[in-house]
DNA sequence: TAGTTTTTAGACAGTGAGTTGATTATTTAT
DNA sequence: ATAAATAATCAACTCACTGTCTAAAAACTA
């Protein structure tokens, strides 16, 4: 093992990297072969055979970096309290954070959450988002005697309803700001989807 | 072309489904090869080439009947009016119904909204629904000026929810009946979930 | 049973994976 | 500026799977 901050590697690794990114958008991460990656890199395939096991290391490696930034942004920033859950205010100022943290990686998490993506990947992601907002957040607060359908439904339907709506965003380019994504978001959980889309008054 | 219910064909194409089937359970989609797939049919690799292009050929034809199934139930059964949104009794009989067919197929339905499935064909499966369920029946009873959010993450939240709600029920062995499951879900969408949660009193 | 069709076994070329060893190019530290 | 270190390259190899094809064997239908 060398200097990991060689010029050479640094090169190479970010050369593989996005070459990968930018050949998931193009046909999703499952068509890829390593060739693919290493011509459209510029590199050698024996190269990338010395800084990577295969496919799946590489985009292990390049979600881990990811994966460990929404943890913080989810753990360390916020801890709910129960007055919060009663005001739209306080989950508001976490899921602008969480969207700004996407618009920052959008062609990153595009490839991770759109349609060329891969389920594993996702599922890994939406594991951390989970428990980091929902068993360390959301769980204390809820009350078993007042839930009407059981816990794990309920948190299922939030996270998916969730990702469906930032998939969405990313699909379209990322649009709407941070903050109207927040509003949008809070709105159709706080207030339910119905009643949000105007069907009650 | 021969009489196409030849006992030897339909044989053989049951054993090649069921292989499949098994194997993505087992490994995931991606991991499967055509090898694999004969092997645990125990029949001739050559011969899978007879009634089918590809394992992705065999996956969409195995799709086929299943979509069309699930888009007569989601279309023929019913046709909602602005008066079913008001009640929770109509949205729910319809659901009951999608539960039903996803439980008698839960083998299948598993291995295309699992884990190991995979999101081209999630994704397809979701269009399906979308437009059976939203654009014929939902759409034309949201009125533009009631919105409060987009239609389009409205109908993504709804869509991803319903669907992370179905993921979870197949993972977890549908130990609930279709009825229960109705139920957990329309009470989700009509009340919110916060309010199902027991959030909000 | 006779005639037809499916399945089989095996071989074929083509492609990507992952490894290796010798050589060349680049970088870092002196 | 130069030498030592090490990263990248190139070519070659094994292996596994794909998709195709043939001729022979087996199973089906009528």
């Amino acid at each position: 093992m060398a200097p990991a901050d060689d010029r050479r590697v640094i090169r190479t690794k970010a050369a593989i990297r996005s070459a990968m990114i930018s050949l998931i958008e193009e046909k999703g991460f499952e068509a890829l072969s390593v060739k693919d990656i290493t011509d459209k890199a510029n590199i050698n395939r024996s190269t990338f055979y010395l800084h990577y096991v295969d496919k799946f290391d590489l985009f292990d490696q390049t979600l881990e970096g990811i994966t460990q930034d929404l943890h913080r942004i989810l753990t360390e920033i916020i801890t709910l309290t129960p007055d919060d859950l009663q005001d739209i205010k306080m989950p508001y100022a976490v899921v602008v954070k969480v969207f700004e943290y996407f618009l920052a990686n959008a062609a990153l998490m595009k490839t991770v959450l759109g349609t060329k993506g891969n389920i594993a990947l996702q599922n890994k992601m939406k594991k951390i988002m989970w428990s980091a907002l929902f068993e360390k957040n959301f769980s204390p607060l809820i009350k078993k005697e007042n839930l009407v359908v059981p816990f794990e439904y309920f948190a299922s339907y939030i996270a998916a309803a969730h990702f469906g709506v930032i998939q969405q965003w990313l699909e379209n380019g990322c649009r709407e700001t941070p903050e109207e994504m927040a509003r949008i978001l809070t709105n159709l959980t706080f207030r339910g989807p119905l009643f949000a889309a105007g069907v009650f008054h």
